[in-house]
DNA sequence: CCGTAATACACGTATGTACGAGTTGAGGAG
DNA sequence: CTCCTCAACTCGTACATACGTGTATTACGG
């Protein structure tokens, strides 16, 4: 094993015994002591560094884990956490000259970044909104909606999850209704029905995984979510479609370009 | 102590105790049967219900802490966190209209939503720029920026960190450089100085606070961040400004409005 | 030479104990 | 009645121990 060289406690110090030694291990990780991938030193050995019980070590490294800074592997080891190479979301993927090459948002994008996309998970129920979805789309009490859910995956690793609620006045019975939404996916079809597209709008926020987010995007312990919701406006106001996405926050960069005018 | 009412372990489940535990706890929340704020029974409670050691009682509520859904106070117990007013972070804050009535963005923001702003922690250097912020600036190796960094509050509670760079060619001697910007702040005063402002771009991360970013938005453990970095072009396509900022996620929903041409 | 079984090692889960430190409320002193 | 002290309760930190389960290496037998 590499020597690493860790400092050793301060005993004239306030900050807790498993602080100090959770700081020792986070700074060997930023100063890049401990590149990217490479292992922590044992449970073990750390005790027998600092001369303290498994548990102080096991706190430390808990620490770190919650800030995602590194991940444990039964029976391996615990390692520092490589950062796959993030990618950009872009606030023009929904603009009307790539709905017309064809096709979907996200696979032109994953594949211009020369990942193979896929998609997986497809379901399409029938069913009345939740109070938020009726709202965003301007809906009465009863008027259901389609819910087409699915998941996306860049070269097999889950990134999003992804929820779109249209009236079902508007998709029953169309292609938007059906598990393959055709090139330029469902805004696309919408444009197609007559629904010509003027704006989106997106809210987002972050926050941490729920115990299914996290099992659907094979998520690290210490990794938060973006959660998104965007709403589509036609050129006459209305609210077409809403889409709710989770998407694991060490797979994208969001990007926005805003006017200053 | 209001009975609350916690499943008995299922001994035959492959999971492990004190994940139950959080599962049940977390169900309670989910479910209303414990309310934002209220109180997790207490640790011994826990033990004497369910029969197990501290530790496993403590794992179950770290897991829980760990998701942001429950705050330990020292001495006092642990409660359900409970969501403060979320507020939106609008694409069109950085709008000319805006800037013209006087207000930089965050003030006439949180006034406009019923809320008092205050600014931090306020300092001003000339520095050598980071290799990232000179590389979104255009800059050569050597040329220096005017660094303006400060914090943000809301009714005293720090929500925002921010560190904004700007070219010492453009900013030295001017009131940039103050640490009262002036009315309308520095875009104002950008524009006043020639460089008219076409477009923003803003690339949003989402991770875990390192340590200071916890202390300086005293933020709870299991509370992400968004860490939003703007860049500011004038109609020339020359960038003036970089501003980096940290925002705690339980105080904002970002908001963009995106075309669909 | 290869496959398998034993073994060492890693983290995961759980028990029990002890003491420290912050908060709260009850009860006694003034 | 008020103030203060103290006890009780809370979570925080740390120790010691034991066994489970997954991984990787080594040694042995075929």
């Amino acid at each position: 094993m590499a020597e690493l060289p860790l400092p050793d406690l301060d005993p004239t110090s306030d900050r807790a015994v498993f602080r100090q030694i959770a700081d020792h291990i986070r700074d060997a990780i930023e100063q890049g002591t401990l590149a990217e991938g490479e292992k922590v030193p044992s449970e073990a050995q750390l005790m027998q560094h600092y001369g303290v019980a498994r548990m102080t070590i096991r706190n430390a490294l808990q620490v770190l884990q919650g800030e995602g800074l590194t991940v444990a592997e039964h029976g391996r080891g615990v390692f520092v956490r490589s950062h796959p190479p993030v990618r950009r979301l872009a606030s023009d993927r929904f603009a009307r000259r790539h709905r017309e090459e064809g096709k979907a948002a996200f696979i032109a994008e994953t594949e211009g970044a020369g990942g193979k996309p896929s998609v997986d998970a497809i379901k399409i129920t029938e069913e009345a909104p939740s109070a938020s979805v009726a709202a965003l789309l301007g809906l009465t009490d009863d008027a259901p909606v389609i819910r087409r859910s699915r998941r996306y995956l860049i070269n097999g690793q889950p990134v999003e999850t992804a929820v779109s609620y249209i009236p079902a006045e508007i998709a029953r019975g169309t292609r938007i209704a059906e598990p393959d939404s055709g090139p330029g996916g469902i805004y696309a079809r919408l444009e197609e029905l007559g629904h010509r597209l003027d704006h989106f709008v997106e809210e987002i926020k972050s926050r941490m995984p729920l115990r299914d987010e996290m099992r659907a995007l094979k998520l690290a312990p210490g990794i938060p979510v973006f959660h998104l919701v965007r709403t589509a406006y036609t050129t006459d106001g209305k609210a077409v479609e809403v889409c709710d996405t989770v998407i694991s926050s060490d797979a994208y960069v969001l990007s926005y370009e805003l006017p200053a005018r």
